[in-house]
DNA sequence: CTGAAAGCGCTAACAT
DNA sequence: ATGTTAGCGCTTTCAG
C-alpha cells in the first residue's frame, strides 16, 4: 500500500514523532533530522494522509458548496470564483448539485457535514422547504448562504445581491427607452431570489407608473425563455419590453423572438439578470443586470472564515449592489 | 463537540461495536439492539464522521475531478453530467480547476491523491508538460483522462471523442454547402485536442481539395474569438467557413463579424464544436460538432470503476462519436 | 531535541 | 448476538 509516516520514520532512522515534527515543521527538530526525514520522504515518495490528519485534527481543509445547477452558467461562474479564491486560502472545495431539488439538497448537505467539513455555501433550493435543513445543518457548522436564502435565518449568514434594486435598474432602464408595458418572465417563485425578483417588479411598475402584463413563471431554463416567447406572442398585444429573471431565460426569449421573426429591441425590448457571459454571446447583446461574482464569493468566504474562527458569530445579511450593463437588447434612443 | 458512536452506544447501554452494526447493518445485530441504537442515534443527533470510517476503509467515497476552467460551458456540462451520475453510485465529487496551468494542475491533483480520494478524472492541462505528473498519479491510483490526454499515455485510461471525425464532419458540412477555402480558428495547440482538431482540419483540407487560409490560434475564450474576427477581417478576403476549435470561441467569431456589419452564414459560415448551450443562444445559432457528455461521462465513470475494482486493470482508450447538428451559422442551400 | 504513548471515530476480526 | 481489541495515519502532550 501507499507508505505511512512509519515507513519514513524508520527509514530515517528516527521515531514516528520526529518525522511528524520535521515533515510538519510544528515541533521543534534538529536540522540533522529534518535532512534524513525528508530525504526519507523524498526518496519512499511520501505523501501524507490527509484522512489521518483531519481525523485527528477534527476536520481538513475542505469546504463544500451546494448549488442548484453546476451547468447554469452563473452558478459555474460562481464556483468557478469561490474554488478559486478558497485555493488561494490553501482550501479545497467539494462542489454538490442539488438540482434545486429538496431531497437531493438535504442529502448533499447531511454528507458535506458528516465529511466535516470546515463550512458549507448554500444556495437552497427553496424560500421555505429548505429552512429546517439548512437551519439545522448551520447549527452544526459554518455555513453562508449565497445568492438565495430561507425565510426565517436571521440567525444564518447570507450574501447575496439588491435583487429589488436589480429589478429597478432594469424598469428604469427600460422605461427611460419608452416602454410603458412591461411583463415578467421569471422563475422559481419558491426560492428567495425569484420571489424578490418578482416582488420589485410589481412594486417597480407600480412606483413608476408603468403598465404590467400578467407574468410568466417557472424554471430558470434557456427552454423556458423559448416557449414563454411563443406565449408573449400568443396574447394580443406584445408589450414593449420585457424584463426576464435571469440571463438563460432572456436569452431563451430572444431566440424565440428571433424564432418567430420579431425584432428585438424593435418590436419588444428585452433585459436580463445575472451578467453571464451569455449575455455577450447573444445577439443582439444582452442588456443585463450585472452580480458582482467575485465580490460575492469573497464576502462569503470573509463571512464563513469568521465563523470558524468565532463559533460565536452570529449571522450577518450582507446585499451587494448589481450594476446594469447595457446591450442592444434594449437599443433605443433614450427620453430626455 | 459532535456526538460520536461512543456516545450513542452509551446511550442505548450496548458495546460501541455492537452500535456499529446496528448502524451500519453490516454484521449481525439483534431486533432490538438495533431499535435501542438508532433511537439513541436519533435523539442524540449523531451522525456517522465520514472521516473516522474512511481512514478505517481505507478511502471514502469521494472522487476528483480537474478541470481546465469550470465556468467553460463544457465542462461546466461534464462536470454536471459527472456529478449526477456519480451521487447515484454513492460518491462525492470533488472539484479542481487547474486554470490550464500546470503548476495549479499539479497542486490540485497531489492534494486529491494525498486525501485518497477513490480516484480521480483528470482533463490534462498540457500535452506534452502535463504527462509526468499525470502519470506519476496514477501509478498511485486509479485515474481516467476525460476529453484531453497526455503524450505516451498508452497505460492511461481516457475516454474522448473522435476529434478527427468531429471536424472532418464540419468541414465536409461546409463543403456541401458551397465552401471551397475555410481557415481554422483553434486554440491551445499544446492540448491533445488542441492539436488533434489542427491537425484534422489540415488533412480534411487536403482530402477534400477545399483552400485553407493560414490558422489562428490561441485559447479557448469567446475574447478570442472576437479578436479573431477582427483579425480574419483585416486579411485581404474573408474565407467561406471559419471551423473554430471550441463554441465559445465560435460564438465569439459570430458576435465579431456582427459587430462588424458582415453576415453570417451570408458573408462567412462558421462551426463550433462541444455542442454546448451556446451554440442555441447565439443569433444565428450555431452548427456545431456535439460531444456526448453524458455518454463521456458514464464510460469514464465505468472505467474508473473498472481500475478501482481491479488494480491491474490496464488503461483503455475510448472514442465516443460526434454528431454535426446544424444550425443557422451555415444554412445555405446545399450543394447537389 | 527526541521517543513513547494516547487517541481522533470508526470497522472488522476474534473471542465469547 | 455481543463485547473486546486492534488498528487505519496522524499529531501532540508528556517524559526524558
Amino acid at each position: 500500500m501507499a507508505v505511512s509516516l512509519r515507513d519514513v520514520a524508520e527509514a530515517a532512522g528516527v521515531s514516528i514523532a520526529t518525522a511528524s515534527r520535521a515533515l510538519g515543521g510544528k515541533g521543534p527538530a534538529s536540522a540533522e533530522a529534518i535532512r534524513a526525514v525528508r530525504e526519507a520522504a523524498d526518496r519512499l515518495g511520501y505523501q501524507v494522509n490527509a484522512l489521518g490528519k483531519a481525523l485527528r485534527e477534527g476536520s481538513d481543509g475542505v469546504v463544500g458548496i451546494v448549488v442548484p445547477m453546476v451547468s447554469n452558467p452563473f452558478y459555474a461562474s460562481l464556483v468557478h470564483e469561490f474554488e478559486d479564491q478558497l485555493s488561494n486560502l490553501g482550501l479545497k472545495l467539494l462542489i454538490a448539485d442539488s438540482h434545486g431539488e429538496l431531497d437531493r439538497e438535504t442529502e448533499r448537505l447531511e454528507a458535506l457535514a458528516s465529511r466535516r467539513v470546515r463550512g458549507i455555501f448554500a444556495v437552497p433550493a427553496y424560500f421555505d422547504r429548505s429552512s429546517p435543513v439548512i437551519t439545522k445543518i448551520a447549527r452544526r457548522l459554518p455555513l453562508v448562504q449565497v445568492d438565495r436564502r430561507v425565510e426565517d435565518d436571521s440567525a444564518l449568514s447570507y450574501v447575496g445581491v439588491d435583487n429589488a434594486d436589480g429589478v429597478d435598474q432594469a424598469l428604469r432602464h427600460v422605461r427611460d427607452r419608452g416602454a410603458t408595458t412591461v411583463v415578467f418572465v421569471g422563475a422559481d417563485d419558491r426560492t428567495s431570489v425569484g420571489r424578490e425578483r418578482e416582488r420589485a417588479f410589481a412594486a417597480g411598475v407600480e412606483r413608476l407608473g408603468l403598465v404590467a402584463q400578467r407574468p410568466i413563471i417557472d424554471r430558470y431554463l434557456f427552454e423556458f425563455g423559448l416557449s414563454a416567447a411563443a406565449q408573449l406572442l400568443r396574447r394580443s398585444a406584445l408589450p414593449d419590453a420585457v424584463i426576464a429573471g435571469d440571463d438563460l431565460i432572456a436569452t431563451g426569449l430572444l431566440a424565440g423572438f428571433a424564432r418567430h421573426g420579431r425584432s428585438v429591441p424593435g418590436d419588444v425590448m428585452v433585459t436580463g439578470f445575472d451578467g453571464t457571459i451569455l449575455s455577450d454571446i447573444c445577439n443582439p447583446t444582452l442588456t443585463t443586470v450585472r452580480q458582482p461574482m467575485a465580490k460575492i464569493a469573497e464576502v462569503a468566504i470573509a463571512q464563513l472564515t469568521r465563523q470558524i474562527e468565532d463559533a460565536e458569530d452570529t449571522g450577518s445579511h450582507v446585499r451587494l449592489h448589481t450594476t446594469l450593463r447595457p446591450g442592444g437588447s434594449t437599443e433605443r434612443t433614450p427620453l430626455t
